[in-house]
DNA sequence: TGTGAAATGCAACGACGTTGCATAGGGAAA
DNA sequence: TTTCCCTATGCAACGTCGTTGCATTTCACA
């Protein structure tokens, strides 16, 4: 885990900061997509909410974490793909626990080609499932 | 257009007031998902934002309108097949253009099946496609 | 047309996104 | 190891949005 954290700070050119490090451990050890509410709740005793508000803006612009689209507020969950700042791919499934709220990436789904009309092109792709997951069900 | 406001409020049971009439009238007319900010633009001289919130509200509930999923906060857009408080059927693909911002209901194209993991069930499918659409390529 | 129920406006609160600025801290070079 | 610069952090502040309570207005049916 050390190692993972450090080589990942490291890979994208980042200082290794207290802050950094235990996000990037919540996101390691939580697997499902978190929301910054949810850092807070973690981490709110030892770090400022700007902080972990700018430190989630800067592992998202480096490619650390993307985006998880949410039907209420933002969520963000580890790439495990490779990524960096150029490109982001990240063409796989979200599921979403309308039971017990939990949201996560469907590593080993890929979403299904669309094919477009005429003239659109398309850049990114966001497949957002929800329903019960196999805990709850 | 009249009548296509006057019987769709109707339809869903709920009182006609001018603010539901002006939101109504803003979905048709505009063809595209808006967000409350976009409501507000148009309308907030003559209503309140807490009078608009509580019409999208409504309409949310009474399946006049649905939510489209977006990057950044939520957006909404007219239900085109039948909608009803009981039953909501939008597995249609939404087109979010990166460069003009607007936000668009693909009505002919569906998302296609996915194969979910043994154990979870889908209640809903939001796929956004993200890219160029066709005015702006 | 009167009346009850529903819709609205206003005030207020919390959560979040965002920025500016002064200070603290990381890390490379001496 | 120490110094120094640049970056990260904390704090204050502001705007937007979601949300609720309450008093007042308005709709629609009897």
């Amino acid at each position: 885990m050390e190692n993972f954290i450090g080589a990942t700070l490291k890979n994208h050119k980042l200082r290794t900061t207290s802050c950094r490090e235990e996000v990037l451990d919540t996101f390691a050890n939580r697997d499902m997509a978190l929301s910054q509410g949810d850092l807070e709740g973690t981490l709110k005793d030892r770090f400022d909410r700007v902080t972990i508000y700018r430190t989630l803006k800067t592992f998202l612009e480096r490619g650390i974490i993307h985006k998880v689209l949410d039907d209420e507020g933002s969520r963000y969950a580890l790439c495990r793909e490779r990524c960096s700042e150029e490109s982001h791919n990240h063409d796989h499934v979200h599921f979403k626990c309308t039971k017990c709220g939990q949201t996560n990436c469907l590593e080993n789904l890929y979403v299904p080609a669309v094919k477009l009309p005429v003239g659109y092109q398309a850049r990114e792709v966001n497949l957002l499932i929800q329903g019960i997951c196999e805990k709850c069900s």
